[in-house]
DNA sequence: CGCGCTTTTGAGATAACTCAATACAGGTGG
DNA sequence: CCACCTGTATTGAGTTATCTCAAAAGCGCG
């Protein structure tokens, strides 16, 4: 099996190995972007990849009827834009202000100029497909439980910090959009939290601040008819 | 909204324009492989792509309890095989006999030798990241009719012949490859061909070949309650 | 203090699942 | 040539995880 960081395949996005943007000394772009700004629209000319320092992003896509679904959440390390053809096929908007470095898509596609960035770029989007399948795993296969228990863990892998022999981590999401990101609805979310929370697998200090009190519970709700 | 066919988003492989694979006099390295045959495995050293020229693949990945979930199905014009880092992520075997243009990885990773053939590589892994997206889309929000109605939708368009009025084609896969990869279950699939087929929509000769009764009927389907 | 928004809880409905039986098709050997 | 056997597909009956609709609780803010 391939790459992962626990026991559980990486749900949305793969674990880049944290590193440097860059480490050459080149002028880098690199911006502050306020909660609720958004990056792209679908649709927008694709100029620019970007790369995720901090922060939380949210990358969705409109229906037909006027709903919307969350395809992926954009995590330090990953580096979303990827576009189809020349044109953005989501929107990204920032949920927890975030520092991005910005790269030119020429740079993506091209690369003469720049070949270790251009490789950098092409990794990101081989794993890129990766993640999505991972996902697409999650999706058809897993049950509320153990998508939300993965989820969870996720989060805590990439984003968590620890508090004395516990780990802790914020949800800048709303319920709404992690039902979205699932294929669940908020009340089987909100439900399903609580059920881990009674089984004091986790604590919640907000409704967006979780406390891991079990990571091997949590493992084991992440995996559990297998 | 992005690239569609019809008024249905593609749902498991972007539609590529379908051209010569090589428009150059150049040697080109195609090979034939017979149903059964498995171009590569999960975790082997990625040193090659391929893409489809006839025949149908099928990619899928083995869950750490021995499930197999199919990821997607390799129709003629998809390049398929792009690796995580160094190693492919899935398993590749072949659904019915095909024709196989086979690149080099490295080419597609550098491409200085040849930027044309870089270039449709890379812009096959970009559609390759925008359809992994679609199919997220089509597990998470739809019915079981709708994913059916939207996957023979997506077969007629891309493998179907026209016989009168009518479009056909065949299923290469099994209804257990079917309900693997929409996220349902041998049963459900096989129920859903039968409201199919008794509301007209379409028909079966054998089980394995379908024909197109009603083709607004099957649009209508793909999108129900939208 | 009251208003609006998100989250949680409750109760009932249902789409899809599971388990089980039957039908069908293709291949084999008598 | 036909009966049989094996694997796939279909149909049936009952269960259940998740959804839907509805209400209550919590929380930030003017």
């Amino acid at each position: 099996m391939y790459v992962t960081l626990s026991a559980e395949p990486m749900s949305f996005h793969a674990p880049s190995v944290i590193q440097p943007p860059c480490t050459q000394s080149k002028p880098l772009v690199q911006r502050q972007f306020k909660s609720g700004a958004y990056l792209y629209h679908e649709g927008d000319d694709a100029t620019n990849l970007y790369e995720v320092v901090s922060g939380v992003l949210r990358l969705t896509r409109v229906l037909e009827n006027g709903k919307r679904q969350v395809i992926a959440f954009g995590l330090p390390g990953d580096i979303v834009g990827f576009p189809n053809g020349t044109r953005h096929h989501t929107d990204c908007d920032v949920l927890s202000s975030a520092e991005i470095v910005i790269y030119k898509r020429r740079v993506f596609e091209a690369g003469e100029s720049d070949p270790e960035t251009h490789q950098r770029l092409l990794r990101a989007a081989l794993r890129e497909i990766s993640a999505m399948q991972d996902h697409v795993m999650m999706l058809a296969r897993k049950s509320a439980m153990e998508k939300i228990a993965s989820f969870l863990l996720v989060l805590s892998q990439r984003t968590g910090a620890p508090i004395g022999n516990y780990a802790t981590f914020s949800l800048p999401m709303s319920r709404a959009d992690i039902a979205d990101f699932l294929g669940l609805t908020i009340e089987t979310v909100s439900r399903t939290f609580t059920i881990l929370r009674k089984s004091k697998t986790i604590a919640l200090g907000t409704p967006q601040t979780v406390l891991v009190l079990d990571l091997d519970a949590l493992i084991d709700a992440s995996q559990a008819d297998t």
